[in-house]
DNA sequence: CTGTTAGCGCATTCAT
DNA sequence: ATGAATGCGCTAACAG
């Protein structure tokens, strides 16, 4: 089903369809009409790629996530998708699960489709190929969650808010607060964060126990269970993200520990089901539908000027504080 | 950067540099590296929409999706990208927000895109304009989750599952058991789980008080409240998904009832976060990577055969029982 | 306001 | 084994 098929049916020009489609002012109401009813009898769907070749913009823009299984990156993807519709364009996401050569593939794969700007999540800004290469191509792009002087970033201050978090904790009274990460190597959010928790702890004047690394979320619990058990434990969690927050607060419990009674746990990113569950879960919430709308925000302001995005571009957006139940007073006792 | 600038930078036909990309094998091994070598330094990146335009075929997939904030259709569609990728095929995710209108949209929208067949997850196979559309186009297609006698379906059966869940609650001495469910009209898995429901309670020869019905997820722990507390309370909750159970267990800590001592919340989807959680939620469990995998594969099959795919091609696959520590055996006074 | 036509980048005949 | 030429469906000059 072709322009050809309309308007040969319709006893117009192509290019009569074409302007009927694109720009409807420029025909006479009549004709409008006529294509619009012979269009929708042939159920004619304008072809994407023939457009796209003419034209030489697809009107998509690709999104380059580590993963949708962590809701962060779920609810910024709704925030890319309803921003991009809203400003006429289609989205493409595609997952890389944290590693860097699925990175390539998927800037590589995104390219070749054609897309008119991209936003990426990259482990690593400094360090990331695909971001050189993309870079290269002249292609607009946005980072989102990552954070680098000479790339256009949208996020928060990480290392803030960790530093925050800290502060809140000695305030009831924590002395013991150690962190629990994902692989550090593997994100740069995950760097400024326990520069962040350092930070904290340093200007409460304590002394920052080694930082509990989780290589493989899977084996979260059982790393933690050994940390939880010794004495001198610590009583109180800052962790790198809610679905550690989460896994740490089981880890607890089947230490035998209460949270927060026993433990006080925090974590980092906000995702909504943090609210539903038992105990509500004290976060650092970022605004993870704004980051993604931000972004597109910003993207298609920059395509539209035709100039591509520059760093200084970059949004530090704000983070809240949101109270839960898995945070309380550490206990004067708390040296079991 | 185009074929046509590595055939002349290369001193060839644009012709020899296709073949060499598409059959390596048809032109001359030093042609073959020559042309490899001088594409790589132009960073040549061959242009779908030409080749989708030329071929007719797009080598995509579109997937039709309610949200990716449930991690019920996230880790499906992980099972999707898997396959799709070792099938050679891109993907194209879209979402509804379970709207009807958004899901005729949805397949507009990709249809333009010359997918060459779409995985979707409608909320009613039976009401679906957008299917109907879909189906007058000849593009294959298969249904996830959904289960209807004329399309082909890739599901577990929603009915039996839950009948079992009921069957073991009684088991376990339950009597009053409720079930929770989103708003039934909007969901033919919410419907067929509600009839699994009836049945279980019919075959255990209990009456079933009336379903809990939440329209919106943002309520359900408000109305939940209002049931936990009545005399003759149930003593156990089959929910239609885990999340709502999730829901279900924040209801009932809130209403003073502890998960699963007074109240047993047995769940449905065998989300992940699911096993993380404490307690952690006993629920029944769909493949849901594998509801992913499984419809590329046969959406890739048939496509491979030219044929369109048939309702007789559906695949009902197995779910499990998960246990969890949200289920327990019912008190002898639970009559609270 | 409408029609004619060229060409976007590529795969694919048909020659050689 | 390689090259020349055609057309996929569409938009954007240009002409009328």
């Amino acid at each position: 089903m072709s322009i050809q098929a309309v308007a040969a049916k319709a006893g117009v020009s192509v290019a009569t369809v074409s302007r009927a489609f694109n720009f409807p002012d420029k025909v006479t109401r009549s004709t409008r009409e006529l294509v619009e009813r012979v269009a929708r009898e042939l159920d004619y769907v304008p072809n994407a790629s023939a457009r796209t070749l003419r034209t030489q913009r697809s009107r998509a823009l690709g999104v380059v996530l580590p993963t949708l299984l962590n809701p962060t990156f779920a609810e910024c993807l709704q925030g890319i998708a309803r921003a991009a519709i809203a400003g006429g364009y289609a989205i493409i996401p595609v997952t890389t699960g944290y590693q860097l050569d699925e990175e390539e593939r998927a800037v590589h794969l995104l390219l070749a489709g054609n897309v008119d700007g991209l936003i990426l999540v990259v482990s690593n800004p400094s360090t990331s190929a695909a971001l050189a290469r993309l870079r290269g191509t002249g292609t607009p792009y946005v980072l989102a969650y990552n954070r680098h002087p000479e790339h256009p970033c949208v996020t928060v201050d990480g290392e803030a808010a960790v530093a925050d978090a800290v502060a809140r904790l000695v305030l009831h009274g924590h002395r013991r607060i150690a962190m629990v990460s994902g692989t550090l190597a593997a994100s740069d959010r995950a760097q400024q964060r326990y520069r962040g928790y350092r930070k904290g702890m340093a200007d409460a004047g304590l002394k920052a126990p080694p930082l509990i690394e989780v290589p493989f979320v899977e084996s979260a619990v059982d790393a933690l269970a050994g940390v939880l058990q010794v004495p001198g434990r610590p009583t109180a969690l800052v962790c790198s993200n809610d679905l550690l927050a989460i896994r740490s607060i089981r880890a607890a419990h089947l230490g035998g520990l209460a949270v927060p009674d026993d433990l006080s746990v925090i974590g980092f990113d906000g995702i909504a089901l943090g609210e539903d569950l038992t105990p509500a879960l004290t976060t650092i919430a970022q605004p993870n539908d704004d980051i993604g709308r931000r972004s597109v925000e910003l993207l298609i302001q920059a395509m539209a000027g035709g100039t591509a995005l520059q760093a200084d571009a970059s949004l530090l957006l704000p983070y809240f504080f949101r109270d839960g139940e898995s945070c309380a007073a550490a206990r004067d006792n708390a040296n079991d």
